[in-house]
DNA sequence: CGCTTTATTGGGCTGAGTCTATTTAAAACG
DNA sequence: CGTTTTAAATAGACTCAGCCCAATAAAGCG
């Protein structure tokens, strides 16, 4: 995960979120999430515990940096997609949809694995975490439900938002289970995603 | 929500979770969920601070007396069904499901919506309030997990468990903003689950 | 050399959540 | 009726995430 390009102008940066991540990853291996301060991993890090929040807005945020950019990536693609579609084709929103997430997940190697997924016996299910990771879903919810715009009735495609949410957050667990030859995270969430697109098509 | 009974043994109980519940969306509309703080709850309800960490794990625990009852129930229901079909009938595991996910939501009337539902623009989107909804979304997607037991594999189980939490947000969201003469949430219920259900039992 | 811009930093503050120890109110017991 | 047991309430202190604001450092620009 390379760093955003800095600003040219003003006081150049000392700090990135990639190196907050690694210092926030070794100390988490060493003395578990609850036991690590912000201060710690700042000290580690070479920056003040103040800079920590400047590149992140809370402690469990560094859990989730390759994943804000895929679900970044996400929107990207769908925002290309629909104005491609503005001349009426016959390709469903469904479809659109399903090429989309297939589309990104199939970029997510072996080795995208978020970090906290894989350890997350070491991290525990903290109130903070727990946060982090909703927050997250709620975002990529956002992004489909705003996709999918009026072609259904709002609870539908509300309902059919969450669905995906869901079919996402269960196939990135097996994923992750699955070890180091686990593929790229598409496969898994064809198998996920299949049944409920399946479901909703019929409507 | 009428509270367990006590023991009968030692002090008597001065304070109890609706007791407590009461007094928070009194402050909560006063002053929001941010503006409050848990001394004051405490306070208004005439308890000491400590007290309040007595009944609720966390302060955005109060936002979900309701919910968890119904998520115990729905435990037992899923338990009951599960030990009446031990004799092998032709009932799916996905029917069992979708009876005891109707037969709960069939019981929470207009007045039922979590406060917390309608009151979301009040509190908004803390941390805090976030990572307790996703706790209990966890713990009906393993309540449900375990009743489909081995019937699937385990990444169709999960899936499938996940879509089930996800359909049931969605119908509570629609619930919710379904103003006072929302009827109960079955109906919401049905709409949200019948397509994932029904995705699934392809399968 | 000022000036502007951007980032880092220092210090202080609130409040959630935790912990340990103590006290209180009732029931049960002899 | 005093004593013991039990469960609950309380007191007090502590850590740390998250927030805010003002000060400072490092760069480019005129």
């Amino acid at each position: 995960m390379t760093d955003a390009p800095r600003a040219m102008r003003g006081r150049p940066r000392v700090g990135s979120p990639s190196l907050l991540e690694e210092a926030a990853f070794e100390l988490f291996l060493e003395n578990g999430y609850a036991g690590t301060t912000v201060e710690q991993i700042s000290t580690r890090a070479g920056v003040s515990r103040n800079t920590f929040f400047n590149y992140f807005a809370a402690k469990s945020d560094v859990f989730w940096v390759g994943l804000d950019a895929s679900i970044d990536r996400m929107a990207a693609v769908l925002d290309a997609a629909s104005a491609d579609t503005d001349t009426d084709d016959g390709v469903t929103p469904i479809e659109l949809l399903r090429d989309a997430l297939l589309d990104v997940a199939d970029r997510l190697g072996p080795s995208d694995v978020p970090w906290v997924l894989t350890h997350f016996e070491l991290i525990g299910s903290t109130h903070e975490v727990m946060a982090s990771a909703i927050g997250r879903a709620t975002r990529l919810s956002n992004v489909i439900e705003r996709a999918l715009g009026d072609s259904a009735p709002a609870a539908v495609s509300r309902s059919l938002s969450f669905a995906c949410v869901a079919a996402v957050i269960a196939a990135m667990t097996s994923w992750a289970e699955a070890g180091p030859d686990r593929g790229s995270l598409a496969a898994h969430l064809e198998r996920a995603l299949s049944p409920v697109l399946a479901g909703f098509t019929a409507l």
